[in-house]
DNA sequence: TTTTATTTGTAACATATGTTACAAAAATGT
DNA sequence: ACATTTTTGTAACATATGTTACAAATAAAA
């Protein structure tokens, strides 16, 4: 089956033969799930009762107050494992929602199954580790990013990467305004503002979402 | 030795039995380290060499932007184990400073020591698992709390927990506004001006670090 | 008790960010 | 090429929070 290859670019699979991996999974038991666009693929509160393998499409995980607000943690596309840490631990409820963007795919293991899995290679339950942790640094980087940075120094964060990323000074911003206000846990319009502000002080230019950074010096002093 | 019970209380260790967690601690080689108080444990930036199991003493963990804002993430006191997720993945820097409030002793064992530990016995895997899975729900919470809440629904939060704790509607705060401030990562006169609006809508009557809650029912809507 | 240090309360003011609403521009679908 | 939808730019205003400074109250130390 064509899904075991898939499986296979996952993290957790990483360093496994595809013939290694076919024979583990033929002794457990899954379930392949499929979500229409924007249906809830976890609940936030709701007690995790197995493991997501995404196989195809694309969610989100978002946190949301009781009085509304939303905070789009991230957005979680390829052969990633969907909330991988709440399987352990004193409280195995989601801290998020999970939302599919569009039309998802996704391969389910219980709890049961996946501890058995767990238990079966060596190799799996280092990646286990690997990606547990790897949770850990990113929910860390995430807490600095939304708490010790201003907007200004968001977007200048955010710039610096793009150019970096590009290895050019001048590059299209690849999400509209919209979604980056989203990911920075800020309104849409102070995000346009503040980015017309660095365009007055002259730092970068702006020509819709064609961005150029001008002094890349005093851009990065902006940052907190 | 004494210590050998001191970290049976540890999570890590949980279920074991104080004959097989000596008999593990004498097949692997361990170091005790002596902080005075306000030193340096670890650093932002710098990379895991290994774990610390706190003996004695209280630490925090906080992290700094490089403009000098600071954002306390936890006070740690009893037996726990400091930064536990970074030893694993993909990137095993420390995500904050961890520094000896008062005078301090760890147990340090090295990467490659506690590799070995955790290969040795299942129970402490499983323990292992436990601890870092719990961590990611911490962060998540903290991330919620910081990210979402007003100072009015931080207080609010918090007061409600602390009432709940000791069953009364009245109490005293146990930690002063300037420490309360860092945990809610705000500025110390804005949390005593929302406090003192509570105070002015009569939802909560203060009396110097005495707290009585009036109208539970309206200052639990004033968490978001 | 007296002295000293810490904590609390408060005011005036600065700044950052949110809210709402709308027009202009750009992208997309037909 | 035209119509429709999405995105961007912007203004006016509201609100939340930070900053600084200081006096009063309280707690701790001598």
């Amino acid at each position: 089956m064509i899904f075991y290859e898939k499986l296979l670019g996952n993290a957790l699979f990483h360093g496994l033969e595809l013939p290694v991996l076919r024979r583990l999974l033929e002794e457990v038991s899954y379930q392949r799930k499929h979500y229409p666009a924007e249906t809830f693929i976890a609940c936030e509160g709701e007690v995790s009762s197995g493991i997501h393998f995404l196989l195809n499409g694309s969610v989100r995980a978002e946190m949301s107050s009781l009085s509304g607000k939303v905070l789009k943690i991230e957005d979680i596309e390829g052969k990633r494992i969907l909330a991988p840490a709440f399987i352990f631990g004193k409280n195995n409820r989601y801290p998020v929602d999970i939302i599919a963007n569009r039309e998802t795919e996704c391969l389910f293991l219980t709890r049961h199954v996946f501890l058995r899995l767990l238990g079966m290679n060596e190799t799996i339950l280092r990646n286990y580790l690997d990606i547990i942790s790897d949770r850990t640094q990113f929910l860390s980087d995430k807490l600095r990013f939304l708490t010790l940075q201003t907007i200004r120094g968001k977007i200048a964060l955010y710039l610096l990467n793009c150019s970096r990323e590009s290895g050019e000074s001048q590059f299209r911003l690849p999400i509209s305004h919209a979604r980056l206000a989203e990911l920075f846990g800020v309104a849409r319009p102070s995000l346009t503002r503040s980015l017309h502000e660095l365009k007055e002080r002259k730092l970068i230019e702006i020509d819709g979402k064609a961005i150029r950074i001008i002094k890349k010096r005093e851009l990065s002093m902006l940052i907190e």
